[in-house]
DNA sequence: GCAGTGACATAACTAAATCTTATGATACTT
DNA sequence: AAGTATCATAAGATTTAGTTATGTCACTGC
C-alpha cells in the first residue's frame, strides 16, 4: 500500500545512472513523461526529493545518493531470485528475454528461436530487439537474460559464446562493374568505391566501417536507418554495402536487383554470439545452446574465435 | 519488463504464511481471484508452480520454499529503504501509513491526526482502519508504520508507547434501572446484566467480556458489528454494555437514548498506545509522538502502565 | 452415496494505474 | 535574442489489476 513499487526503483536507478530523465526513458523504453511521473510519485512516497534537477541533466542529492544504493540492492535480490529460477541446472524455464541487435534478428532469429525451443521446451522465450549497447543495460539490469549479437564484448560482467563467423559480401546493384563475374574478389577491389552505411549505434556500422577504412573506400554520406533500406539503396544505384552473409539470401535474393560476391582469402567477417550475465548459474548451458545454433543454423560457418 | 512486482512478492508471502489464498486475501485487502491471478503470473514468469493447491490450502513446493526465502530478503531490503528515508532523526516525512483499531478511530482519530501533523508538518497520514491482528500482520510487512491500538502486546517484533488509559464506562437505555443515578457505580452490580457484545475479531470484546467475567456477568447471544450498531442496541433496550470513555461524547451524546454512569474505585478500562516496528529507527521519536498526543487528547487521562 | 462445504480457478466486467502525445516552462548556447 | 536541450504538466488512450459471480473438485458427514 505504501511500498513504492519495483519498477520505481529501476526507473530511479536508470535515471541516476544515465544523469538524464530522457536517456533513462530511452533506455527503458517508456517516454520520458512516465519516468518523470513515477520518480515524482516515488519523492512523494519517501517524502525527500531524490534529484536536483538542472537544465544540463540532473544530479542525485544526499537522500538520493543513500536510496540508490539501497535500490540497487533490491533490485540485485530480485535477479537473484529471478535466476535461481529460471533454470534446473540443465534447461532454462519460464520467461526468458533474449535481446537481438537489429541487423541480425530478421536474418537468424527463425532458425535461433527454433533451436532454443527444441531444447529449452519449458522456457517461453520474450523478444527484444534493441542496438548492442541498450542490450548490455538491459542485461545488466535482469530485464533480459540473454543477448544475440556481434562479439566481441569487452566486460567482465558477462560471458560469451560464439556462435558462428558471419562473412561479409559485397553487395551491388546488377549493373555494377565489379557484378560481372562471381569468382571471389580482392579486398583491395573495393578502392573508390562508395559504401552505403547503416547509422550511428548500429555495430554493423562500426565493422564495415573498418573494413573500408583498409580498403581506402570512402563510406557514402548517405546513411540507412536499416538493412532493408540500406539493400534498397544499393539496389537503387546509390552505392554498394558489405552485406552479412546470414542476410543474403533476404536482402539479395533473385529478384532484388542486388548481386553480392564473396571476398577472396580471408574474407572480412563479424562473430555472432551469445552473452549472459556472468551471475548466472551454470555457464555451460549457454555455452551448448551457442554450441546447438551454430549447428542448426543455415548460415553457420566454422567458428574462429 | 520481465521481474516480477513487488506485489507479487508481497501476495506470494502473505499466502506462504497463511498458507492459504483466501485468508492472504483478507490479509491484503484485495478479494481471493486478485491473488490467484497475481500468482498464476508470477508462476509464469518464472516457470515454476509454487504452490501445491489442495482442497485445505495450499503448501510451498520446492521451488516455492526456495522462493519465499528470496522474496522475504526483497521485501525487507524494500522496507529498509523506506525506513531509512522516511524521517530525518526527530521527524517523520512522506508517506506515513496508520492503522487504527475500529473501536478506536471515529472518537480519537481528529485528535490523533491534529496533534500528528502539528508534530510531523512534512509527513502525509494515510490511514487505514484494522483489527489489532490486521494491523500487526500490516506493520510487519510494511505496509503501514505505526499503529494505534489497545496495549499491551505481546510480540519482541515490535515497540509501543502508552498513551492514555481510557475507561470503560457502563452504558445502558435510559429507562434502565440503574440509570437513575449519576453516582460511581460498584462494578459487582453488572451482575446480571445482559451484556452487548462486539462480534469475534475486535479486542475490545475480549477485554470487556474479561470485566464481565468478573462480575458474574451474562454476555448477551446478540453481536454487534460496530460500536455504533452496538450503541443502537443498547437504545432499543436489548442489553447494556461497557462503553470506552473515548466514545461517550459520541456514542451517548444527549438524545441518543444512553446513559452511561462511571465505575467505583479502580475502574475497568484499556491501555491506548502507539505500536511501531522494533526496526524503525529513532524510536525517541514515537514516544513523543505518544505523549504528545496523549497531552493533547480530551479523553486523556493518567497514564498507568 | 450423495448433498454440503471449503478451497482455488475461471470469466466477464469495472476501476485504477500507467503510458503516450502534445505542449509548456526554464536556463543555457550561439 | 533566437535556438536548443531538459524536465514538468495536461488530456486522453491503453494496459493492468481488481471485483463479483460462478465453476470445479475433493473431502465431510449423514
Amino acid at each position: 500500500m505504501s511500498l513504492p513499487t519495483l519498477q520505481q526503483l529501476r526507473y530511479f536507478v536508470a535515471i541516476a545512472d544515465s544523469g538524464s530523465f530522457g536517456v533513462a526513458a530511452d533506455e527503458q523504453f517508456v517516454s520520458q513523461p512516465a519516468l518523470s511521473a513515477q520518480i515524482k510519485e516515488l519523492e512523494r512516497k519517501l517524502g525527500v526529493t531524490l534529484f536536483e534537477r538542472t537544465n544540463r541533466g540532473v544530479l542525485l542529492t544526499t537522500h538520493g545518493d543513500e536510496v540508490l544504493k539501497r535500490a540497487r540492492a533490491v533490485l540485485r535480490e530480485v535477479v537473484g531470485l529471478v535466476e535461481a529460477t529460471k533454470h534446473d541446472g540443465k534447461h532454462l524455464r519460464g520467461e526468458i528475454g533474449l535481446g537481438v541487435i537489429p541487423t541480425l534478428a530478421p536474418y537468424v532469429l527463425p532458425d535461433v528461436v527454433r533451436s532454443f525451443k527444441n531444447s529449452h521446451p519449458d522456457a517461453e522465450l520474450r523478444i527484444f530487439e534493441m542496438t548492442t549497447n541498450k542490450l548490455l543495460d538491459s542485461l545488466r539490469r535482469g530485464e533480459i537474460d540473454l543477448g544475440l549479437l556481434a562479439l566481441p564484448v569487452f566486460s567482465d560482467e558477462f560471458l560469451t559464446a560464439p556462435i558462428a563467423e558471419d562473412k561479409f559480401l559485397l553487395a551491388m546493384p546488377t549493373n555494377h562493374e565489379l557484378a560481372s563475374s562471381k569468382s571471389p574478389l580482392k579486398l583491395e577491389k573495393l578502392r573508390g568505391e562508395r559504401v552505403i552505411l547503416l547509422e550511428e549505434g548500429h555495430c554493423l556500422r562500426d565493422q564495415v566501417a573498418q573494413v573500408c577504412q583498409l580498403a581506402f573506400s570512402e563510406p557514402s554520406e548517405i546513411q540507412a536507418t536499416s538493412m532493408a533500406t540500406l539493400s534498397q539503396m544499393v539496389a537503387a544505384g546509390m552505392g554498394v554495402t558489405l552485406l552479412p552473409e546470414c542476410a543474403e539470401k533476404v536482402e539479395a535474393g533473385s529478384g532484388r536487383g542486388i548481386v553480392t560476391r564473396r571476398f577472396a582469402g580471408q574474407s572480412p567477417s563479424r562473430t555472432i554470439g551469445l552473452i549472459w550475465r556472468r551471475s548466472w548459474p551454470f555457464a555451460e548451458m549457454f555455452n551448448d545452446i551457442a554450441e546447438k545454433i551454430g549447428k542448426n543454423n543455415r548460415f553457420s560457418q566454422n567458428v574462429s574465435s
